[in-house]
DNA sequence: TTAAAGTTTCAATAATTTTTGAAAGTTTGA
DNA sequence: TCAAACTTTCAAAAATTATTGAAACTTTAA
């Protein structure tokens, strides 16, 4: 394969995926591009590699850098600002559960432990409900441990952890 | 808070959170209707709890029993097919790790196996584009890895492993 | 068989999400 | 201070995704 294509079908593959970790296309394009360009890139380069909009560019370029997984560099003596992503992929793999416990699982915790808290009038319904409830919680609070482990750790954690569970 | 508030509430945040998880709202709030049941519900029944169609009902239980977590039943001396859902929050989790796996991960290590084997014409370009793509394959694979380990392992091993992490 | 009960399919429609592009806003060098 | 270079905003349009509902299909009891 050559290069060109293998860099399409990467960009590509790597933006359908972004729509299960939660982000879109075009945000998980730009990040595709920026993670395997060995230099910053500008808004137009952004722009002419992907044949996306200004304004789209502009939008999740500052959502990536939301995220913590792309940052504002300057050239000296050069106006434009470029762009650069995360190259170190345990790090971005540690932001990512970062954002997600952060966005995602501690709201949830927080719906659950508020609604697994009615009366127990004694009903099956509301027995059932206090059940399951209780232990989703407890399920999204392991998971959620687990992914602070990560985030806390230096960053080869996930690595490591995985070799001593072979032994 | 009342049961009626309760229950309302958990539907409604379990069904958006479900786009996170991969599936879209309906079959997300069908799941958690399910999962708080103590009795096996008819499809009228779903229908009704969550004003949808039938066929909208219909299209999500089948995608539900997919994937594994949801099973039809039914009630001696009736025609009509009842659901419900996999009631042990463990095995659900497994159930979940073990699809995800299959339907996003797998795929994904193929691609990147795929475009991180083109060869390096010596430019800083396909020396990153190698790089990165190889360095991703080797995150994703342990990702798996640990996914596979939650799978195949007795239904609690997330939280013996969560205590074991801790000491 | 038959017809009633129940389920599935899918084209049309609705709802939601993403993208565009031009105007407004900001920054900076002279 | 000005104006060129650049970035952001956001209402409108496009694209995508989900939902409906009625017709087609399937199953079963008599």
């Amino acid at each position: 394969m050559e290069y060109k294509d293998a860099k399409d079908k990467f960009i590509q593959t790597w933006g359908s995926l972004g729509s299960l970790w939660g982000i879109n296309k075009a945000m998980a394009q730009i990040h595709a591009l920026l993670l395997i360009s060995p230099e910053p890139l500008s808004m137009e380069d952004v722009m002419e590699e992907l044949h996306i909009s200004r304004g789209n560019t502009s939008m999740n370029l500052r959502q990536l850098i939301d995220w913590g997984i792309v940052f504002k560099t300057s050239k000296a003596g050069e106006r434009k600002e470029y762009f650069t992503s995360e190259k170190d992929v345990n790090e971005l793999a540690r932001q990512i559960a970062r954002e997600r416990s952060r966005r995602e699982i501690q709201p949830t915790l927080k719906v659950l432990k508020e609604v697994s808290n009615i009366e127990d009038n004694g009903t099956a319904e509301t027995k059932e409900f206090i059940k399951q409830t209780k232990a989703l919680h407890e399920l999204a609070d392991t998971a959620d441990s687990i992914l602070n482990r990560v985030v806390n750790q230096e960053s080869n954690w996930l690595t490591k952890t995985f070799i001593k569970l072979l032994k």
